[in-house]
DNA sequence: CGGAATAATAAGGGTAACCATAAGATTTTT
DNA sequence: AAAAATCTTATGGTTACCCTTATTATTCCG
């Protein structure tokens, strides 16, 4: 296996796949939309990764990852995840902050750099989003939980990862209290895709959108 | 002041322009070597920073920093040098990778980054190599050392800095022991720019070559 | 001073990654 | 099945940064 040099480009679409496909294909207008450029962009791109034998794409289906994709996008996560470690826990950078300042520091570093920073950090297995951390073979066990948008009414669960990658939206569930090992019940959900309501650890009761519950993963 | 999106060649630029900039301009080719591009390709972005209003260009003399390029570059160089340090203190990385994988994640590095990084390092003044590391507001002592070239035989000195940025001219240095904290007797210097002789601690005696010297800082 | 070396400019190309607009192809919805 | 929505492809354009080759300008040095 060759260390080609990958642009920054191929590695955020390459790590936006992999973290938006839990089971079917990614949808081409999905992707454009996590790596905020047009869909025709993306297309293009898609073709560019194909070429390279980085993806698989159906027309009208979606992107998939090739082996050689998946491991790639591992190592992509990987290195991600460990600077989130860092950052967080010996930075002590804001918990909503961290995954985008991980994000810039990931397609720069060297393998020496990130095995020499998962010793040092402990061989972390979990991000502080709660997301695994692939190994350096790239074995990856996924993440076991459902996203809380599937939890019935009346279910207590506890919060296992944030799967959200915006600033705003974990500083929004950061306010909230929403994070990895808290305990929630879901009082309520509202009709037609709306809002769930949910008791917090404290009592304190609070409403959220269908598609912030979606990044939310519960056991 | 407003911070405004350099690209990571604009900073490549600015950088190795204050690292080579002891005394007098820079000479628009020498600059092409140290970034490695061909002189056209330099002095085509050298016009472009130009523009900027980053360097000014006497044609014919050379480039040196305005004093908003010389505040961008402090601050690339602060970075630079503060990954330095964790990578040799913490990572425990080689010291003759750490300036090239350094390179790698400074640009990456946003603001809240630096200085959650200079806190967690304690705030430290020198890079492994010896350089200086600017202040948060841009000051910067510059070093106080002559290179090893210019010392007259029979004179012993201290090694102060280290400024080639080569991992393979590093490892060579690393290899002799000539590394900061170091004491060198110079024993001869042959004639036609030819090698000196140096006298190491343990009695060890060195040939090393000029236009190696002149990448060391001594007082 | 004049030739050699060095520096700058001009002209023509290339690539990666984006954009917009518009025209087809396919799927989904009514 | 037709209409609507979504996807894909085609075309043409942009920017940043690099390249080569050739020409002109300046400086350095014998």
């Amino acid at each position: 296996m060759f260390i080609e040099q990958l642009s920054e480009s191929t590695e955020m679409y390459l790590k936006a796949i992999v973290e938006m496909s839990d089971r079917d294909m990614v949808a081409v207008s999905r992707l454009a939309e996590r790596v905020n450029v047009t869909p025709v962009s993306a297309n293009e791109m898609v073709h560019r990764l194909g070429e390279q034998g980085l993806v698989e794409h159906t027309p009208y289906k979606g992107v998939a990852l090739t082996e050689k994709g998946r491991e790639v996008a591992c190592n992509v996560l990987r290195r991600q995840r460990l600077w989130e470690v860092f950052l967080y826990e010996h930075l002590k950078i804001e918990w909503a902050q961290i995954y985008e300042l991980a994000c810039s520091l990931e397609h720069a570093t060297a393998p020496e750099v990130t095995e020499a920073l998962a010793t040092f950090l402990g061989d972390p297995r979990t991000c502080p989003r709660g997301n695994p951390i692939p190994a350096a073979d790239g074995s990856f066990t996924p993440l076991d939980g459902l996203p809380l948008s599937e939890i019935s009414v009346g279910k207590t669960v506890r919060v296992v990862a944030v799967n959200a990658t915006e600033t705003d939206v974990l500083r929004y569930l950061q306010e909230r209290e929403i994070l990895p090992g808290q305990e929630i019940t879901v009082l309520e959900a509202a009709p037609l895709h709306g809002p769930l309501m949910l008791r917090m650890p404290g009592g304190k009761e609070v409403a959220l959108g269908m598609s912030l519950a979606e990044f939310v993963f519960v056991k």
